[in-house]
DNA sequence: CTTCGGTTAGCATACGTATGCCCGGCATTG
DNA sequence: CAATGCCGGGCATACGTATGCTAACCGAAG
C-alpha cells in the first residue's frame, strides 16, 4: 500500500507537508505543491479515506435507510441522491431497516456514518431518538416524525389531491375507494388526511369498507384491488397511496378483466417514469422527486458540516397529472 | 464519542482486552467477556469501523460499480447483493462509473474498498487492469473481460435463446430484427453471437438493416422499435438485448398503434418482475438474477478473505418464458 | 517446596492522515 | 544595521482499534 510517507520521501518533504499540499493548504508553497502532486501521481497515490476519517474524527459517508430496495420508487431516489452526494465529496451507503429492534440501531451506528437520510421511518420509530442521542445528524426524507426535530424534505400533497378530486368528482365519481399506505408513516397518514378533508369539502366521505391500508408496495395494490373489485358494487374510483400501489391495482384489474377506466378509475401518487409508459398511462399526482432527492443530499451535508444551524424544512408542491386511468364512472 | 477505552475503564480492564472480548477471542475468560459486554451495552458502545479498518489494514466495504442507477435492472441486483453482503458482515457502497478516464479510477480506489463488483464493465475498460495493479480484488458480474483474470458470475444465454428461436421460427417467423446491447460489452456481444449462430443453424440470418445497437436502456428500445417498425416492411419479430430495452420497444409499439403480437412480436432477456405484469406479459429469457447477485457477493467476500485462491466462474442457465408478446407472424 | 506449563490480561505499538505548535529563514521597515 | 513580521515546512502527536509480546498468576507435577 502506498502511503503519504512514500510520497513524502519521493518529493523530499515531510509527511505532513504531503497532507497539506494535496489538500491545497495555503501554508504550502506552489512549488512544493507541484512537487508533491507529481510524486503522488508517479506513485499512483490517493489518500486513504480510512486514515483521513480517523484523523478528522468523521467520515464522509452518509447512510440511506430504506426498507424495500426492490421497490422501484427507491431507484429514483438513490440515483439523484448518489450523484449529488458524490458531487459534494460524500459517499452513499445503503442500510436496510429490517426491523426497529436494538440490533438495527447498532448496525446503523456501527457504520461510521457522518450522517443519515431516513427514507422509510415510521412515526413510531426509535431510530430518530437514538440518532439524536448519539449525535448523528440526520434528515427526514419524504417522511417526518414530530417526536424528534430534524431537517426534512417532504412533498405537500394538498394541491395535487385537491385538483385530482375536483376533477374526478366533477366527472361524476361519488363512490370512492382507497388503498392507502401504512397508517404509521407520516406520508401515508398525511395523504389520507388530505383526501378525507378535501372530500369533506365536497360533502363526500369514504365508506369504511372501501378503505384499505398496507405497505407501499405492488402486492398491497394488487391484493387491495382484488378485494375492492370483487364486490358486487365496487367503488368507481380507487385512490392509491402511491404509484407502486396503483401499478399493483392496475395489473390486478387487468388480470380480473376489469376495464380501466371504463369500469373503474385508478389514481396513484409519485408519477414514476413507469407511470408515463404508453402501456400504463396512470393518472397520478406528480412532484419533483429527483430534485427532492438532491435536496436531501444537500441538507444532510449542510447539517454534517454545520451541526448547530437552524433546522430546515423543504416542502415541494404537487400537481395532478390526468392520464388514461381516469374517466367518467360506469353508469 | 464512546471508545473502547471508556468501556475498558467501566469494566475495569485494559483497552486491548475490550477489543478481544468483544471479538470473542478465546484468550479472554468468559467472566471478563461478560463484564466487558455489560459495560459496552451500558455505555451504548459499538466498535468504530474506522479504527478497526485502519488497524486491520482493510475495510469491510465492497463497491458496486454501475453506470445507470435509474435502470430498474439494477434495483434487482442491488437488493439481494446488499442483503447477502450484510449477512456476511460487509457493506455495499455504490459507485457510478461515469467515464473511463483517470479520475474515475482514482475515485474508485479512493473509497477504501476491500473489494469491487464490476457490473457494467465494457470489454475495453481499463478499470480491471488498474484494480489488479493496485491489488484490489474484484468480481465480474454479468460481464467479463478476457484481458484480466478474475472471478465472474454470468449467465449462459444459449439454452434460453435456442429454445426461444426454435419456438418463434416454428411459429413461422422468418424476418427477424434485433435491438442488441452495446457491442463493447461481453453480455451484449455474447447474446448477439448466440442469436446469430443459432439462427444460422436454422438457415436464417439477420439482415444488416434490421439490427440495431445501443445502451441497455429504455430509450434504446423505444427509439429502436420506432426505427424498425416505421419501415414499409418491418420485421415480424424484434429480439431485444434485455428486458428494459424490450419494455421500451413494447411501449413504442403501443404508442405507434402497432399491435403486439398481431403485427410484431417482441422478446426480451432477464425476466424482470415488471415483465410478468398482466399489462406487460413480455416473452423473455429468464435466469435467476437474485441468486446471481447473491453469488457475486459471496465470491467477492471469499476473494477478499482469501486473495490467492483459484478464480471461480459461476455460470447460470437460462430458459425461455413464452408470454403474450410473441405469436404467429402477421400474414 | 520448587518448577514448569498453561491461562489470562496488560503493555507497547502499528495502521495512515491531519493539525497545533514551533522554528528557521528571508524580507521589510525603522 | 537591527528588529520585527511573515512565510514555509517540520516535529510531535492524536484519532480508535488490533495484535505480538510479555508478565503475572494459578494449578499441577516432580
Amino acid at each position: 500500500m502506498i502511503t503519504s510517507r512514500d510520497v513524502a520521501r519521493l518529493a523530499g518533504v515531510s509527511q505532513p507537508t504531503v497532507s497539506r499540499a494535496l489538500r491545497d493548504d495555503p501554508k504550502v508553497s506552489e512549488a512544493t505543491k507541484k512537487r508533491v502532486r507529481d510524486a503522488a501521481v508517479a506513485l499512483g497515490y490517493s489518500t486513504s479515506p480510512i486514515g483521513r476519517a480517523l484523523a478528522v474524527g468523521r467520515s464522509t459517508r452518509v447512510g440511506l435507510v430504506v426498507t424495500d430496495l426492490e421497490n422501484q420508487f427507491y431507484g429514483h431516489v438513490i440515483a439523484p441522491m448518489h450523484r449529488e452526494l458524490e458531487r459534494l465529496g460524500y459517499e452513499l451507503v445503503l442500510i436496510t431497516e429490517s426491523s426497529e429492534s436494538g440490533p438495527v440501531t447498532e448496525h446503523v451506528m456501527g457504520h461510521g456514518l457522518c450522517g443519515v437520510v431516513l427514507a422509510t421511518t415510521t412515526v413510531d420509530s426509535l431510530l430518530p431518538a437514538r440518532l439524536r442521542d448519539r449525535g448523528v445528524p440526520f434528515v427526514y426524507f419524504n417522511r417526518t416524525a414530530q417526536s424528534v426535530r430534524a431537517d426534512s424534505v417532504t412533498v405537500d400533497p394538498e394541491a395535487g389531491i385537491r385538483e385530482l378530486l375536483r376533477e374526478v368528482i366533477g366527472s361524476g365519481h361519488r363512490r370512492i375507494g382507497a388503498i392507502f399506505g401504512p397508517r404509521n408513516t407520516s406520508t401515508g397518514e398525511q395523504r389520507e388526511n388530505t383526501v378525507r378533508s378535501v372530500l369533506d369539502e365536497h360533502g363526500l366521505t369514504l365508506a369504511h369498507r372501501d378503505v384499505l391500508h398496507g405497505p407501499f408496495d405492488f402486492a398491497t395494490g394488487f391484493e387491495g384491488a382484488r378485494t375492492l373489485l370483487d364486490r358486487e358494487d365496487p367503488p368507481t374510483l380507487v385512490l392509491c397511496g402511491n404509484d407502486v400501489v396503483a401499478l399493483g391495482a392496475l395489473n390486478s384489474a387487468a388480470e380480473m378483466g376489469v376495464a380501466v377506466p371504463a369500469q373503474v378509475s385508478i389514481v396513484g401518487f409519485d408519477d414514476l417514469p413507469t407511470s408515463g409508459w404508453a402501456l400504463i398511462r396512470l393518472s397520478t399526482v406528480a412532484y419533483d422527486l429527483d430534485e427532492m432527492s438532491r435536496e436531501a443530499a444537500r441538507l444532510i451535508v449542510a447539517r454534517v458540516e454545520q451541526p448547530d444551524a437552524q433546522p430546515r424544512h423543504t416542502v415541494y408542491p404537487s400537481r395532478y397529472v390526468a392520464r388514461a386511468t381516469t374517466g367518467s364512472p360506469r353508469t
